[in-house]
RNA sequence: CGGGGCGUAGCGCAGUUCGGUUAGCGCGCCGCGUUCGGGACGCGGAGGUCGGCAGUUCAAAUCUGCCCGCCCCGACCA
């Protein structure tokens, strides 16, 4: 491709908007343009960049035993209400009227479109195992857009589904897609990590998801350095120190004039926080719920909402808390009624607890469960940080940030039940299908390839998903070779089949070998009146500092081989 | 949805506080010339509903009201 006529044009300067680096060098390198929040065009470099990523994910898709196909972006919102996730995606689903009325929804996924159509393929066991696959643009109405491709409302994702006859299937299939996404982020050039990862209100056993260790990642990571643990933060479990306060005491009130936070308590008293139980309010589907945890931790809603198992969670405003009569900053569960209380696991482990009393001004000593109060659910639900210690081998928790560019989930046959994907097994009887769902967001995941590989000139692409892979640059001056020199050589690695891109423009070349950098073209060959002297090229890796003069006749050899290895 | 920031040429910005000729600057773009190994220089040019609508005023980029859009933090979100 020549330069003169590449659609786009490269920025001298960072744009406005743009405040993750992924998003700043895409939008400099002319490899993207935004039209509104979260809603991007491709410009042909960075399609080329996309394409390259969805052929490395469709051949491993394929090695794994999968079938493309191709479902409708367009669906009646009525499948959707069967199988109820019309909710569960709430104002998440992007919902449309055709001329008749009939309201149809934007695919966000397509586990009720593909469900519903094995459910009419696949009758008998012997037609399962199935892996189907599709690579193709989802619609999600997301909250908040942000960092460029990082999170976007409109968006390339290949989504593959899995059937099995059985959970043993299952497990297959998914280790199956496991090993192919690792393979895919190996090939794309990206270091992955696996973790754990929640699982939803869906249900389903098993859920990791792939992160790409970056600052400008959405998730927290919890992982501990001793063993290979790694989970969202979502997800993560760590050990609670017990709190040893000896036999239990008599309750015994005290009080505690002015004190409202766990903080000032804490302080007042003179205990640890973890000393402490603190309570926090919840709406759960509009009924309000009574959470007790201890005081120096925090509440993990996606594990809260796995215990209550509702559609709608928020935290209580304080008129709703007022209004239920509960005294704010002085809450407790003992002697509360009326209330579905949910508490942490870590009440169980230590005696002697400080709580509110209740009553304004006032808390109580000496609370220990369950002697003083009750609860409806007792189970983690507690968040957990860097520096506890590690349930498998008891090593210490780090924690960093990541991308989430693949999330794969063990579904069980929920959906199938519902939208009649069932089949008839070897007795004869009808069986619902045992389902797995695997998506990989290619957009968020050639963004996370740049958050991985940079610098501060630009890009810096792996070969495998690179736009091009030789950026040919002539430095011409009047009189010399180097036009018909760089015109040949053009063709020639044209030929050969390489992707070149031939900066054929007049422009210095402070520019050239800029936009070069900028592009992130991993081999760049620049020919000069001084490399002609010597019968040579300049040889030089993106990646790398050092250049290097290459005979005129082995070049092209010599990026084949680099190229094809 | 809550909090914060912003909207002036393709991009980055100044001008808005305190209303006053023809709205500026840099990059980019077009033409000519000189340059040519890390974003060169000179001369000449093109390009603007100042986010939109309404209002106040002799006069609005600037003041007022409403609306729209974008970014960041949070809430939310398989």
């Amino acid at each position: 491709m020549r330069i003169s006529k590449l659609f786009g044009k490269t920025l001298r300067e960072v744009p406005a908007d743009a405040d993750t680096v992924s998003h700043q060098l895409l939008v400099r390198a002319g490899m993207v343009n935004q039209l509104a929040a979260g809603i991007y065009s491709y410009l042909p470099p960075g399609w080329r960049v996309l394409r390259k990523i969805e052929n490395i994910i469709r051949e491993e898709m394929d090695k794994a035993g999968g079938q493309e196909v191709n479902l409708p972006v367009l669906q009646p919102l009525e499948m959707w209400q069967l199988t109820g996730r019309d909710k569960a995606f709430g104002k998440s689903l992007f919902t449309l009227y055709d001329r008749r009325e009939r309201p149809l929804v934007l695919g966000p996924t397509h586990e009720e479109v593909i469900t519903q159509l094995v459910g009419r393929y696949a009758q008998s066991y012997r037609d399962l195992p199935l892996l189907l696959y599709q690579i193709q643009v989802k619609f999600r109405d997301e909250p908040r857009p942000r960092g460029g491709l990082i999170r976007v409302r409109e968006f390339h994702m290949k989504d593959l589904y899995s059937f099995d006859i059985d959970e043993a299937g299952l497990d297959e299939s998914y280790r199956k897609m496991l090993q192919a996404y690792q393979n895919i982020y190996d090939r794309c050039g990206l270091t992955s990590m696996l973790v754990e990862a929640d699982s939803g209100a869906i249900g389903g056993k098993d859920s990791n998801e792939f992160m790409v260790i970056a600052e400008s990642g959405e998730d927290e990571i919890i992982y501990c350095p001793g063993c290979k643990y790694a989970a969202n933060m979502e997800k993560a479990v760590s050990v609670k120190e017990k709190i040893d306060n000896g036999e239990p005491l008599p309750v015994e009130e005290v009080a505690t004039p002015g004190m409202g936070t766990i903080e000032e308590v804490a302080g007042f008293l003179k205990v640890p926080q973890s000393h402490t139980l603190k309570a926090v309010f919840y709406i759960a589907d509009g009924k309000m719920v009574f959470v007790v945890i201890r005081g120096d931790l925090d509440v993990n809603e996606v594990k809260l909402n796995n215990q209550l198992h509702c559609s709608e969670l928020r935290m209580a405003t304080e008129p709703e808390v007022i209004e239920a009569g509960i005294v704010a900053g002085a809450a407790s569960p003992v002697g509360m009624k009326g209330f579905k209380v949910i508490s942490d696991d870590s009440v169980k482990s230590g005696t002697n607890f400080v709580a509110g009393g209740n009553k304004p001004d006032t808390h109580i000593k000496n609370v220990n469960y369950p002697r003083d109060f009750k609860a409806d659910i007792v189970a983690d639900i507690a968040n957990a940080h860097a520096g506890d210690k590690c349930p498998k081998c008891g090593g210490t928790f780090a924690s960093t940030h990541g991308i989430e560019v693949g999330h794969i989930f063990k579904l069980g046959t929920f959906l199938s039940e519902k939208l009649g994907a069932s089949f008839i097994d070897e007795k004869g009887e009808s069986r619902p299908a045992v389902m797995g769902c695997y998506g990989i967001g290619i957009g968020r995941l050639l963004a996370a390839a740049i958050e991985q590989n940079h610098d501060d000139k630009g890009i810096i692409w792996p070969v495998p998903i690179a736009p091009y892979h030789v950026y040919l640059c002539p430095l011409y001056r009047e009189g010399s070779k180097v036009a018909d020199v760089a015109e040949k050589l053009y063709a020639e690695l044209e030929t050969a089949g390489l992707e070149v891109l031939y900066d054929d423009r007049q422009e210095s070349p402070g520019v050239k070998f800029n936009d070069a950098d900028l592009l992130g073209i991993p081999f760049r060959v620049t020919v000069s009146p001084r490399t002609l002297e010597k019968d040579s090229v300049e040889f030089k890796l993106r990646s790398e500092k050092e250049t290097e003069l290459v005979p005129l006749g082995e070049i092209v050899g010599r990026l084949r081989e680099l190229i094809e290895s």
